[in-house]
RNA sequence: GGGCGAGUGGCGGAAUUGGUAUACGCACGACACUUAAAAUGUCGCUCCGUUCGCGGAUUGAGGGUUCGAGUCCCUCCUUGCCCACCA
């Protein structure tokens, strides 16, 4: 036998199981428990796999091989995200048909695939550009259709002008395009929608986008992705009438104008603006509003507006701007609208009207309430047109508060007796003839400008006040029991600073004087509660110049002053409601999917234009409308479908008459949409799938694919999944149970890994120089699986010495010093050898603990800890082996005292069967085995075994770890602290000390505390 | 600007979820085998000190809770990813 040889292992037993396709293929007859498991289906690239790909891959696959063997069914198949633009745009560029480029692309991966030994189910694989798959997304498409959620709306969308097509929003990343960065223009065209917004929330049976997160085993970043993407707010939406700006100005009266306000409900008045808000509590801060460039009133009202042209100036130039331009203008612009007014319903106040582009036509009613003390954008606004900045809501200081965090104990400096009312203030100056720092308190609805720090000096029995601003002389004044009154103080002189809580510290160790002041006026109180955030709190409303956004208490606002913003909230939409004005609004970011390309590679969209019928479904036994292959690709901003005649020209299926097809194709998210339903069932000519099999093996049971998934791919395939649930196809509204991610690998030097940099790693190098096995083990061991990690060429050699040492030593363990295999392996020897009994106990521990934490591992997906285990065995059986060097007959000699059985060399090969299963394999039959390894039954470990008799008990004093001492493992605490106390080490560090504690943690430390 | 993470040796990373910090691997060093090198094997490898027994420090910085903190709490710093005028 010779040296470990992957090339041509790993080629044998590929071969093999592509001849025995039964071992990995799901059973639908089985009884068994089933497992999909499931892998994000790859767009088959003409690069080729990537070595990101296979990290993803070889997880689920250690995972699938692993159920099988714990006798699951399970279910793990692949197929090819076909459609896309990448081999449309080859296709342009040299001719190429885009399906024979797929074609070579889904050989190349599949190729590769299979040589890193995958064990996927073949026998199921999908393509989603062939017909007999796209009949079923266009299947798919006429049931949206007939049920109301696929309809077709002229609308403004993101248009591509490089790739001469439409973009979803999730595709116009920062207003370029996510494939050819080129900028997004806006145009109007007639576009097919998906209604995605009707399943945001929960839809009769069906849990909706937003609810059916909480039941899932997804990575909570994916989770907040999405529920970000989603953008739900609550808030409310009410109308501000219009009036002509002479007219306003005589009615300054607050009745008058609430009068005029309140009169909107009456139909005599149809001027208004409806503006939506999530801060109503603020409404009273409120001092002007601002409309889009493209709101209605701008086109209804010219009239009204005395700057007409000055308008339409400023609209006709923002048109012009694309979302990029507008969202990185660093400066806000707008101009007023002379010649009205708005009014501010809750208190009559006429105020100006803007149009600016900082507020979004698509977004709420694209027209805004203005208050820039209490909103960034509108304070910035503000400041550049000098617009008055009127605040109505002040921080909750030393109160819970929403954010607040609890604190229970605090240092003693600033454990003062104040009635939980804190705010952090250093007064440096003189006091009581003495230079000196005290901090100081305020009472809570006190600002700081008017009573800035109230201090009790207790050995003089006078209140003492300072008044003044931050950073200047205060006044100070003091309370004069007797006289019952306040008195000014000239002899002391105190600057007021905000300080935080590290330099209260500081002070505390430097300032002997202030400590002492601090425990005069503090000795009863050692506890307190206190809020951290306070002091970030008051250092913002305080510090910078800028609007304040946060919660807290209404001020200047009526009656609603004094409520919390909450509470505010709550009662002025009541208001609101009451006097028919607005009401309660919930908005989303999220908008319905436009799934409309003017594109060639993709599904046709199913419907027929006729002139008498109009928009016709393509009848069910008419689909798939299949892609004609004579087709012009070059864009001309029209589906290229257009123009192939054969395609287009078609018969009512109505009328019979002369009819059009549609044109344009599908986004191929909704190819990817549904295909891990079609896995389930993937031959069947009549149903997308059979509603017996979607019960058998849905939903997904674990989800591998990257992350950049997060919100579209994972978003529309669980919208799909709820329409066909609330439509009663499946009996589960969430696809996918478990996701989890692989992290990005990254280049050496730490970068992303790009083409242009010449910095990709490809796999086929690495199993050519290595072996799959080695690659496979490589990227698992490399760090967790959800990480980004550096790829490291120098660390693959030491996966690779692993696998030498593996099949070196199974060499080794055999008898006989011949050249040959058989002579090496007396394997009827060594079954039945009478002298060496069973397996030593020190092996046998340390197999039982690997088959545990291995077991647990994998179930966990830790495959790099599962992989450093799995080393650990081998090391030590290697050792214990090779502690005799050379002659080698000696070495063999010195097995003896580690000799394994060869029950438990097979489970050593089966536990790293998932990782290795090429060199597994091989192992295993030269065990004299003729089944596959992959047949076998996971090992159990046996729980005597791995209790370990013997422990080092850690014997701590003080925190320290002074001696270690191996003891029975159940040993009782008395024993323990005898034994302890009698160590020397111990001893010394006792000495003539009393033991004040003694914490025991039974099977690990003794810890003394003197 | 907002959201979510992360900071542990020269490097990738481990740490039973509050109980021996640095497992496993890479790189590095010494030795063995060799004419020599590679390969392989053995030993060493956080830092500082050491009389070679051991002592001290250490998980981005500072503070807190605890007998005990990489792990929990607070502040600050650095960094990654995603989102970004959504009222």
């Amino acid at each position: 036998m010779d040296k470990y040889n992957p090339k041509e292992i790993e080629k044998k037993w590929q071969d093999f199981w592509a001849k025995n396709p039964d071992n990995f293929s799901a059973k639908d007859e089985s009884g068994q428990e089933k497992a999909f498991i499931l892998d994000m289906f790859p767009y088959p690239s003409g690069t080729g796999l990537h070595v990101g790909h296979v990290e993803g891959y070889t997880a689920s696959d250690i995972y699938s091989r692993y159920k099988r063997m714990n006798g699951k069914n399970v279910l793990h198949p692949i197929g090819w995200d076909a459609f896309g633009l990448p081999a449309e745009n080859y296709a342009i560029k040299t001719g190429v048909h885009p399906k024979i480029t797929t074609q070579e692309a889904v050989e190349t991966f599949t190729h590769q695939m299979n040589a890193m030994g995958f064990s996927y189910d073949w026998s199921r694989e999908v393509n989603s550009s062939l017909p007999e798959y796209y009949k079923w997304t266009q299947w798919l498409f006429l049931l949206f259709y007939k049920n109301g959620l696929a309809y077709k709306k002229k609308a403004k969308v993101n248009w591509c002008p490089k790739c001469q097509t439409v973009l979803a929003n999730e595709q116009a990343e920062n207003g370029k395009c996510e494939r050819c960065e080129s900028e997004v223009i806006q145009k109007d065209l007639e576009q097919w929608f998906f209604k995605i917004t009707d399943f945001v929330e929960d839809n009769g049976e069906t849990s909706g986008l937003l609810s059916g997160l909480e039941k899932i085993d997804w990575p909570n970043s994916t989770k907040s992705l999405q529920k970000n993407w989603i953008g739900k707010s609550e808030g409310a939406q009410f109308k501000m009438s219009i009036v002509i700006a002479s007219e306003a100005k005589q009615s300054r009266d607050v009745e008058i104008n609430t009068e005029i306000a309140t009169s909107l409900s009456a139909p005599r008045n149809d001027m208004y603006i409806e503006v939506y808000t999530t801060r109503i509590d603020t409404v009273f801060g409120m001092t002007y509003a601002v409309v889009a460039p493209e709101h209605s009133v701008i086109k209804e009202q010219r009239s009204m507006i005395k700057n007409i042209e000055e308008i339409d100036a400023y609209v006709e130039d923002s048109k012009k701007k694309t979302d990029l331009d507008r969202m990185e203008a660093k400066v806000k612009t707008g101009v007023e609208i002379k010649g009205m007014k708005v009014i501010n319903p809750f208190n009559g106040e006429a105020l100006p009207l803007f149009v600016a582009d900082y507020v979004l036509s698509q977004y709420g009613t694209g027209a805004v309430m203005a208050v820039p003390a209490h909103d960034e954008r509108d304070f910035e606004f503000a400041k550049k047109y000098d617009l008055p900045i009127k605040e109505v809501i002040m921080p909750i200081f030393g109160e819970p508060h929403e954010g607040a965090v609890k604190r229970e104990t605090v240092s003693p400096l600033i454990q003062r007796k104040s009635d939980g009312k804190f705010l952090f203030l250093k007064m440096k100056g003189e006091l009581n003839g003495v230079i000196t720092t005290i901090i100081g308190g305020i009472e809570e609805g006190e600002s700081i400008e008017s009573a800035a720090v109230r201090e009790t000096l207790e050995e003089t029995g006078y209140e003492t006040k300072f008044i003044g601003k931050l950073g200047e002389k205060l006044e100070s004044h003091f309370y004069a029991p007797h006289k019952k009154e306040w008195r000014e103080r000239i002899d002391q002189s105190v600057v007021l600073e905000l300080i935080n809580e590290n330099e209260i510290q500081e002070i505390s160790n430097k300032e002997k004087d202030l400590q002492e002041i601090i425990w005069l006026t503090e000795n009863e109180s050692y506890k307190k509660l206190i809020y951290e955030s306070d002091i970030i709190r008051m250092n913002r409303f305080l510090g910078k110049e800028t609007a304040h956004t946060d919660d807290g208490r209404v001020i200047n606002s009526r009656e609603y002053s004094n409520l919390t913003s909450a509470e505010a909230r709550e009662k002025l939409t009541a208001w609101l409601e009451e006097k028919k004005i607005g009401q309660r609004k919930i908005n989303y970011k999220l908008r319905d999917w436009l799934v409309s390309r003017q594109r060639y590679w993709g599904a046709p969209i199913p419907i027929i234009y006729c002139e008498k019928c109009g928009e016709v479904a393509v009848p069910e036994k008419d689909l798939p409308v299949v892609l004609p292959d004579d087709v012009d690709f070059k864009p001309t901003g029209e589906s290229p479908l257009k123009y192939s005649k054969k395609f287009q020209e078609v018969r009512c299926p109505k009328c019979g008459g002369e009819a059009k097809r549609e044109s344009d194709t599908m986004d191929t998210f909704v190819c990817s949409s549904w295909y891990y339903l079609r896995y389930s069932d993937p031959k069947n000519e009549k149903e997308f799938a059979s509603k017996e099999k979607l019960e058998k093996w849905l939903p997904v049971d674990l989800y591998v694919g990257g992350a950049e998934h997060s919100v579209l791919h994972l978003l529309y395939a669980r919208f799909f999944t709820k329409v066909l649930h609330n439509l009663g196809y499946l009996n589960f509204d969430e696809p996918f149970l478990k996701l989890r991610h692989q992290g990005t690998i990254l280049a050496e030097d730490g970068t992303k890994m790009s083409k242009s940099k010449g910095n990709v790693v490809n796999p086929d190098d690495v199993v050519a120089q290595f072996g799959a096995d080695a690659l496979r083990i490589f990227e698992m061991f490399m760090g967790p699986l959800e990480d980004a990690k550096p790829w490291q060429t120098k660390g693959i050699v030491g996966v690779s010495r692993f696998l030498e040492r593996v099949y070196e030593h199974f060499k080794r363990n055999k008898k006989g010093l011949g050249d040959s295999w058989d002579e090496w392996c007396d394997f009827e020897k060594w079954k039945n050898n009478p002298e060496k009994g069973d397996t030593s106990i020190e092996i046998k521990t340390i197999l039982n603990k690997t088959i545990k934490g291995v077991s647990g591992d994998i179930e966990n997906l830790k495959f790099n800890t599962a992989i450093s285990k799995l080393m650990i065995l081998f090391n030590t059986i290697y050792k214990a082996e090779t502690n005799k060097q050379f002659p080698r007959d000696i070495r063999l000699e010195s097995s003896l005292s580690t000799f394994i059985t060869i029950d438990d060399y097979k489970k050593i090969i089966i536990i790293l069967s998932p990782f290795a299963p090429h060199l597994a394999e091989e192992l295993w039959e030269k065990l004299g085995n003729s089944e596959s390894i992959f047949l076998q039954k996971w090992p159990a470990y046996d729980p005597e075994l791995i209790k370990d008799e013997e422990i080092e008990l850690i014997v701590q004093i003080n925190g320290k770890v002074r001696d270690k001492i191996v003891v029975s493992a159940d040993i009782s605490e008395e024993e323990a602290k005898k034994l302890a106390t009698e160590s020397e080490k111990v001893k010394i560090h006792i000495a003539e000390k009393e033991i004040k504690k003694v914490i025991f943690v039974k099977g690990r430390l003794i810890s003394i505390v003197i």
